[in-house]
DNA sequence: TGCCAATATTCGTTATGACGATTATCCTGC
DNA sequence: GCAGGATAATCGTCATAACGAATATTGGCA
């Protein structure tokens, strides 16, 4: 975060190296994705509801399971969903059970749309650590999943 | 990012789970600092900016050395410097030596501000990753750094 | 039943991000 | 010294994010 160390200041700490580590490196990974992506006019977010709602199948997700299951938090699940829906990418409808809920799927167009994009997707990974011994690399994994893991307190 | 596997796809690659963890992480410990942050009515990317401008010192730094800075990219690093400047947290002042070149440099009120918040950035840091061992963070920090030291091709 | 808290989603508004185009200034080679 | 390209910063515009407040519906309980 800081740059030149210059005058009296605080001693770095491990846990904000690792802060800082991380952002960086997934900054850099996502600007790589979304560029990735821009080529079919999808955000990150657009293409994570894709993804996550391809994993639910035919019977579809309400907004908060959607939610819940994003990789970074989107508060407007609403407004995300309606551009969407705009591009027919997902369809919508109110369930008749409980008339609260709206149950999303995915349409055979949006399907076709990320399966075009699998591949790339794929090997844009694969290439951007490549360099890196799969034994460090699950390793990684496993930290990033503890680091996570923390129990209240 | 996939939930509950459904229908024939494609296995999950190690490559993946990480990029997924990394997202994650990242976010998950963003939320926080932000959170923290807003009670300074500040956002990460204000923040970074004083930190970056505090270990610069009094020379101050341009525009593009500030946003090569950045832990993460912003793209529009006038507008972020007008919101800070308004709030007196930065001044800036055009060089006479190369007028294409404005310094920013931060204010008293500006090292003040991030003054107070050095000891619950600290503490929010050690709090999150307590349950980690040192050396497993230590290893931690040391992979994302392999991880963005990629060789081009 | 009818009221109230809880839940699910939507919407209004403001701030910030993204992307290009533009302006101002400098530097290099002639 | 000057034309043309490079660099630094700014600005116009539109899209998306953030934050609350609002609406609709359900379920529990007196």
């Amino acid at each position: 975060m800081d740059s030149l160390p210059r005058g009296p200041r605080l001693a770095p700490l491990l846990e904000e190296d690792v802060f800082v580590g991380l952002q960086r490196t997934a900054d850099w990974l996502l600007q790589g994705i979304e560029q990735l992506l821009k080529t079919q006019g999808l955000s990150q977010a657009q293409y994570n509801v894709l993804r996550i709602l391809r994993g639910a199948g035919p019977r579809g997700l309400s907004c908060r399971e959607i939610g819940e299951r994003m990789i970074t938090r989107d508060p407007d699940m609403t407004r995300l969903l309606d551009r969407m829906e705009e591009r027919g990418l997902v369809a919508r409808e109110r369930q008749q059970i409980d008339r609260r809920v709206v149950t999303t799927r995915v349409t055979p167009a949006g399907l076709k749309l990320l399966k075009s994009l699998d591949h790339p997707v794929r090997e844009y990974h694969r290439r951007r650590f490549r360099h890196i011994a799969g034994a460090r690399l699950k390793t990684l994994a496993v930290l990033l999943e503890e680091a996570r893991k923390r129990e209240p307190g």
